[in-house]
DNA sequence: ACCACACTCGCTATTTCCGGTGAGTTTACT
DNA sequence: AGTAAACTCACCGGAAATAGCGAGTGTGGT
């Protein structure tokens, strides 16, 4: 099983193009044994990518009623971290338990775990695996599984970041140190005045980064410039 | 070699305190026979935690000079994902060629590999392995172990999460969708005018969201509330 | 039925930021 | 050795954001 799963991540990383990769994808039904595997991006815009086998009836009506809103296995993902099992999710509340029995008539299953994936510029993608069975056998697959799960939905999402930008060096912008300082104290929540402090230089002199940066990152204001610097990966905060 | 990572990342998921992880981790040098073993948050706020098994004065010399700022290692965690050998890092410019000459002076090693971990709540870490031996060494040891490493990663970000929030649900944010609309429009450079007509409100209500998502985020100003919703994934431009 | 919260609107004073114009020293690449 | 770029400092007027006071409607959960 181990063997398949690293020939499944060479295979994932090979992948020439996102069909391609789709179809790699699909066959993880067969290697687990499950109903369906689902790749898609949560983030509201960049590169909205979905890679799903449910019916494509679950996945119109999913679409068009923006179910993602009250999904919880999507409200869940923004506050986990590691792999988690549906089960474990807040199905109480009533739009929730609506959502449930639809998804379940849809075909779904009644099982299925979840792994958030986050990228640099800030992508948020899930990968989750659903199947119809009992708890029990459920928890088995977990427990044997979940770092599996883990590397799978990392994969995928590396091979579709290298397919969707094979250049990433091309458009780059590079900061002086002191413009990189600048802009994060000030995403960090200084005024320019205690960032100058922070830096031990004057505000004026502080200014003047502020603004070769903004002109740097074709930035119409702070605020703007901050989050392009973070967007492309050039400050954290 | 395999069991021997997994029963490792069953012990790092049980580890009771920190102290305990950082026994737990320093073992991973035997494991792999390597140099030496890092994990650091990256993020200059939130929760500064470094478990480093290098020199006490390369580490301290590294702090009190600030080098993450012109550690090729760290500046390039930013634009990654996957983990990413030393090697592919640009070592050409003079400070990162210094730096490497101190680095390796400060008995860290001619090799390394890093994982950029990102979380919920805009944590940033980076786990690192750093050895001394030959190119060709080290690659079989990356083409072996790359998964591996990811996972190691995410179990020791995840177990440090659980450590220090055991109670995970505490301090989640939610922004509302006009919250939402008003931040990232603001990220994308508009001013709150053309925000507010953009949205279609008044310049005032536009106000109303800024401020309750500020409060929300626990943000001094509209640059912070931006930065932290976007490291947060809640936002992106 | 009530409470919390999202959504909508307005005014004023104060603080902070933006845009334009300067100049001088040091460091680094060619 | 020359050029480019980073780093440092200063002034001023106008534009924009923040802080402080408001009020009213609609929806969803306990």
């Amino acid at each position: 099983m181990q063997n398949q799963i690293a020939a499944f991540l060479e295979r994932v990383e090979q992948c020439e193009s996102l069909v391609e990769l789709n179809t790699v994808v699909a066959e993880l039904r067969h290697i687990f044994q499950v109903d369906h595997v689902v790749y898609h991006s949560v983030n509201s815009q960049g590169d909205p990518y979905a890679l799903a086998t449910y019916g494509q009836d679950w996945a119109e009506y999913y679409e068009c009623e923006e179910l993602y809103r009250v999904d919880p296995v999507v409200l869940g993902a923004f506050q986990r971290f590691h792999p988690y099992n549906w089960k474990s999710l807040d199905w109480e509340k009533k739009p929730a338990r609506r959502f449930f029995q639809e998804a379940q008539d849809g075909g779904v299953g009644n099982q299925g775990v979840s792994v958030p994936v986050r990228g640099p510029h800030g992508e948020f993608a899930l990968f989750s695996i659903s199947h119809t069975c009992s708890d029990e056998v459920w928890a088995r697959f977990l427990d044997t599984h979940m770092p599996n799960l883990l590397l799978i939905g990392h994969y995928i999402h590396a091979s579709i970041r290298a397919l969707e930008f094979p250049e990433v060096d091309g458009n780059y912008i590079v900061l002086s140190p002191r413009e990189t300082d600048a802009l994060r104290l000030l995403g960090a929540g200084l005024n320019r005045g205690r960032a100058a402090e922070r830096l031990k230089i004057s505000e004026h002199t502080l200014r003047v980064y502020i603004e070769s940066a903004r002109s740097k990152l074709n930035a119409s204001n702070t605020t703007h410039a901050v989050a392009k610097a973070m967007a492309r990966g050039l400050i954290s905060i």
